[in-house]
DNA sequence: GTGGTCTAGACCACC
DNA sequence: GTGGTCTAGACCACG
């Protein structure tokens, strides 16, 4: 799996590498299960401090997007992210997408196209 | 209009009145050409300092959505975001999109259900 | 002769104001000795102060582009403008220019395209 | 690099200091990819608030000029200005040589003259 | 140690 | 009265 990190973005390194793992997943370049480079590894390839990789890593654990072993180190988890952060990512989900629409119209979007785009990136978790 | 801001989020104050105002505008409750309230009379409300409040205008300026005429302080731009804008935003709400359908789909959400959150979003903009 | 003024533009209307009859005078619209719309006149054509345009005729009065007769109210000045805004006006406008061409030449602009570019423009001043 | 700034101008300092950087840019003095003063260094260096140092910066960011990372601090853009940047460029460019071309021209300047001093300017650029 | 955020309060230019 | 600018000083997130 690719990861891309900009680190002349505004978004702080973990978060990218939060994020960049949590569409692997949902596109299936990570499999349920698998096993994650480990913190070392991953932060020699990407070029970032240790740390930087370890807290999002501890994210994804806490989100229940992963889950640790001491003795295989960290894998993507079969069962899913936990109830609890699910439900707040629905709140959260539903004002990204309100706050996305806004802009969407306001730059020309009818229903449709958006729509369309919603659903093109959807389908990139379905391959 | 009514702004609701969380002091203890992490997201900046200024990011989160630019994104209400955002939402304000795509939702028609600030129509194109109505003034904005005045820095000062919005940072007395939400009990910001006022250059805070002025931050969030200047940002919506430069992005369109609003102009300032000297005489009459801020108001709703008619011809919608500039050009440059809209261009950056494309890209960013495409990589927004992946990122909510993956975790969308993580937590157990299917196409239908995902593109039906969408269109609710939307559909909020369009009264 | 046309004044096109943008309310919503971060300079000063009167600086707007000062400089469209400069360029005015520049290209001919506007002949020496030929009187200027009065204040009145002006401010009322253009939705403006009248304070606002008497303060762009002061300006240009100082610096030698125009004079003011009590009878006859604003007109060009035969002469030009003085030595010493002349003098000033050098050190600005190389200054500028170094701005200029620090600009154009970042965005990827060559010598040639840049010359051409001033020399489009100055051939408006020579019809 | 050296940067000198008028406190008694009417330009504010952070556009000033935007000004001053992107000519230092453009001549060479400083190279793409080389990091800029941090903003406390400027800051007591010129003596003016880190604030005003930090907002030159954050323009130049968005107009594409420099990069923030993280770790590093802010550095020369190697790609160049962004596109956005570039396109509202080009109108205010041609706006403000028409103006300049007035001024020139009033002062009793010909072509060849005016051409010079912009030959001039733009081969500061190129050493 | 870096930039980013925020505050409280002051002053100014513009209209 | 409006927004814009600047200050001095504090705190925080990031790495």
């Amino acid at each position: 799996m690719v990861i891309r990190i900009d680190l002349s973005s505004d978004t702080p390194i973990y978060v990218q590498l939060r994020n960049e793992i949590v569409k692997g997943i949902g596109k299936g370049e990570l499999l349920p299960g698998e096993n994650l480079p480990t913190v070392r590894q991953l932060s020699a390839e990407l070029g970032v401090n240790a740390m930087t990789v370890s807290k999002a890593y501890q994210i994804l654990k806490t989100e229940g997007y992963i889950e640790t072993d001491r003795r295989r180190g960290a894998a993507v988890r079969a069962a899913g992210p936990k109830g609890a952060a699910a439900e707040n990512g629905r709140e959260k989900m539903e004002s990204t997408l309100e706050l996305l629409s806004a802009e969407a119209k306001l730059q020309g979007m009818d229903r449709e196209e958006f729509l369309r785009l919603c659903g093109d990136a959807f389908a990139q978790m379905e391959v």
